[in-house]
DNA sequence: GAATAATCTTAATCTGGATTAATAAATGAG
DNA sequence: CTCATTTATTAATCCAGATTAAGATTATTC
């Protein structure tokens, strides 16, 4: 009897190990598709990351606190959203397996976050601590370089969906979303794109009938 | 007779090679302020970039070229802006006195500009090759650093003025950018400000009126 | 310093999208 | 399977900011 619970324990943590392994492949194999990293790095980089499980819901940041972790989706759906005066939720941006999702501004300048950062879906993600990240730029440069990459990108692709939101009718905007994101769409409700739109659900929803 | 004329020549040589000292002096400050250079890393930094004097209205770079270059403002004010359909303007961003300005996709991704990049004022500027920069990146790592700290904030910073913008109401951003940009408020023509903020001039106008 | 161009103001009218409020449909927990 | 909660739809009314059009100031240029 106790032989066979001590192999579901052995098991189930033994599956849990084979888990991390995956998710951490998976990042390795994401930072590679940016820059060069030999074994010994992928391992040091490797090592500095820790997984972290979340329920549907689970709140990952909440506004007030300082975000210290950059944090690779290994798995799930996260959004990071935050509150204006009359307490509306307005959503910055979602994100899915092998996106980095923070509240960056709280990150870098070490201020109170003024976004939450929640799981939509039951989600798994590796995490690095601000000081971590901080050796590590020095100990395997092309972690540097990665960010400053990503960083790059993410600043011009923010720049232009900007431009986007600026330029463009709702209509056009949701048109794009859906071609754009079509698997995200289809997992979150719609009155999160409409946040992210940044137009109310009962707009998006009168677009969408026009379109029918 | 010659003689004169040559003391003039060399004396003008002299000035502008002491204005070029003062553009690049400009950018070594800027970049301590961030990063660490040894006085060599400095030298390498500085002969790896070249000035620029742009006339009043003159144009940088139109939309349609590929951007090639970053650029630093040692002087004077541009802007940055697209034009839509219906060959509207549309600022994405001012720039003064060490500010970098560029289209930032196109540079990135090297593919057309949509951006035109334009003097305000007589302007100098100091600019470095794309092949240049990232042949600087291995050379001097701390200009690596420099541009991920830089991207991190331009990314944190726009992201904060997108925020606002879809938040805010205009009168509020104007408020706002007033007490944040006076200086570039004071340099620039009204209408400009109106496109910044996204904005017709006539609405800005009449919001105006109304604070007085 | 007069003429022309560039910028700014005012006022009337119009519109994309918000708000409010009610109902309907889908999801989920027990 | 059922009741409660979460989403989505519809329709009426409202408003911030756009558009249009004219005139008034302010800069530039010759």
């Amino acid at each position: 009897m106790n032989n066979v619970l001590n192999e579901i324990v052995n098991f189930s943590s033994l599956k849990l190990y084979f888990s991390i392994l995956e998710a951490k492949d998976k990042l390795i194999k994401h930072l590679r598709q940016t820059i060069t990293l030999t074994n010994e790095e992928a391992v040091i980089v490797s090592n500095s990351f820790k997984e972290n499980r979340l329920q549907k819901k689970e709140v990952l940041l909440f506004a007030g606190e300082i975000s210290s972790h950059m944090q690779f989706i290994a798995e799930g759906c996260l959004r990071a959203y935050y509150m204006d005066e009359e307490a509306k939720e307005h959503i910055v941006q979602f994100g899915i397996e092998e996106w980095w999702v923070n509240d960056l501004y709280s990150y870098l300048t070490k201020t109170p976050s003024k976004q939450f950062v929640q799981a939509l879906e039951k989600s798994t993600i590796l995490q690095i601590q601000r000081d971590t990240l901080n050796n590590l730029y020095d100990a395997v440069p092309a972690i540097e370089r990665f960010f400053r990459i990503k960083f790059e990108n993410a600043y011009v692709a923010f720049q232009y969906r900007t431009i986007d939101a600026m330029a463009k009718s709702a209509e056009v905007r949701y048109l794009e979303f859906r071609t754009k994101y079509r698997e995200i769409e289809q997992r979150v409700p719609q009155y999160m794109i409409a946040s992210y739109l940044g137009i109310t659900p009962e707009f998006l929803s009168t677009l969408r009938k026009n379109l029918r």
